[in-house]
DNA sequence: CCGCAATGTAAAAGCCCTTCACATGGGAAT
DNA sequence: ATTCCCATGTGAAGGGCTTTTACATTGCGG
């Protein structure tokens, strides 16, 4: 734990770069105690400055969460967008990868998870952020449209309640055995294989032939 | 909002139930501001002792949300078995019982499903604690075993994975729509619909024939 | 009836949040 | 290059929450 001015070195009265250093403490102490044991003058003394500086960048404390989580709906927009890839190249492994992609922006940035979907932030805080949010489901929403279109035409289901059952289905598992939080519950299998099976059954039940290999593992 | 000795009538020195209504005071708190805007001194406000009374039945504001936790879960078992009430009349019905009243539960007592789920309580505060949580997931997990039951032997799924993935996908559409929270997402249709849906197509996917009638709404 | 233990209170130290008046200096306009 | 503006940071202060400690009250068992 070094102390002060972190990377950007030696400054004086005036930091230089305060938005961006507050915000990577954020994510260094949510990570470390949760949203809730994070506090305003800790990402203060975090970055060096005095517990008043943070008010020239966010109204409060909660404004401070919300740039966060939106930051999080971009990276996770991101991973999943790349995961997905248009479903090359075929639908099924990029909804494979997809799934797995889900999981592991979770496990691998906690801090960003939490302060998404776990820190009660109002999603209509900030307009952009509820817009933010809503990208990161359209990569869902469109994997669940091309997957859709593989069925027959008749009795085909609608891709959106397509995507928010894989969305539920996977937040689900990643927010009671996701992190490795003392907080979570114990599981007999690694999460990424739950989740795989799952959908496998899933997909059955929706009448897809089972395509891809299920025992790559 | 009436103040000071409610119920219990005119105190005087001591209060004669404090311990029980801080936890009512604690459901009326977070119910209305979330687990995050809760605060030891209101709960001590609300039930008109000083600030410090608490501390005779709680160690810290984190050990009453684990009481309330605990209380929850227990409730919730208790909801849980009643639904299932041992798979009568038939396996199918009860089945969709079940989830409904788990959402009904999240949806009737979000004061009790924050506590348990979303306020970032260590499972191991209190061994009872996480026991107490356990049992809720005996019935979903017996549950799962009856409905394997009626598979064919020959590749049966392991039950215990089968009570995770309807857990999971439960639970996720209670955090992701459950409640009316400003915070949550607006939803084309009503979550139970949305719960109902998923649970018969993933048991058809587990080869399950649709013995209950979907379209029963 | 007495005295203990349980329960509640008051006061105080420490921390956090937030605001306000003031300080500093980077950079645009001249 | 100089000047001045305003974005950015500081220090101090008010108010609230948490938690501890010494003290007050009282129910209840012996």
């Amino acid at each position: 734990m070094t102390w002060g001015r972190r990377g950007s070195g030696e400054r004086g009265y005036h930091h230089g770069n305060l938005k961006e250093a507050l915000v990577r403490a954020a994510l260094e102490l949510i990570a470390e105690k949760g949203p809730a044991g994070f506090t305003f003058a800790d990402a203060a003394r975090w970055a060096g400055v005095s517990p008043a500086a943070p008010y020239r960048h966010y109204r409060d404390r909660d404004a401070l969460i919300a740039d966060v989580a939106k930051r999080g709906f971009e990276a996770f927009t991101a991973a999943l967008a790349k995961a997905w890839d248009d479903g090359r190249p075929d639908v099924m492994a990029a909804f494979d990868r997809l799934g797995k992609s889900y999981l592991d922006f979770a496990k691998r940035e906690p801090a960003y998870y939490s302060a998404m979907f776990e820190a009660g932030v109002p999603l209509d805080a900030d307009p952009q952020l509820r817009e933010t949010s809503e990208r990161a489901f359209v990569v869902l929403r469109a994997a669940a449209e091309k997957l859709v279109a593989l069925l027959p035409a008749k009795g085909r289901p609608p891709a959106l309640m397509v995507a928010l059952h894989i969305w539920s289905m996977t937040h689900g598992i990643a927010s009671l055995f996701g992190r490795g939080d003392a907080a979570r519950r114990a599981l007999p299998m690694p999460p990424e294989e739950l989740l795989e099976a799952a959908v496998l059954i899933y997909l059955r039940g929706l009448g897809l032939n089972e395509g891809v290999a299920s025992g790559r593992s």
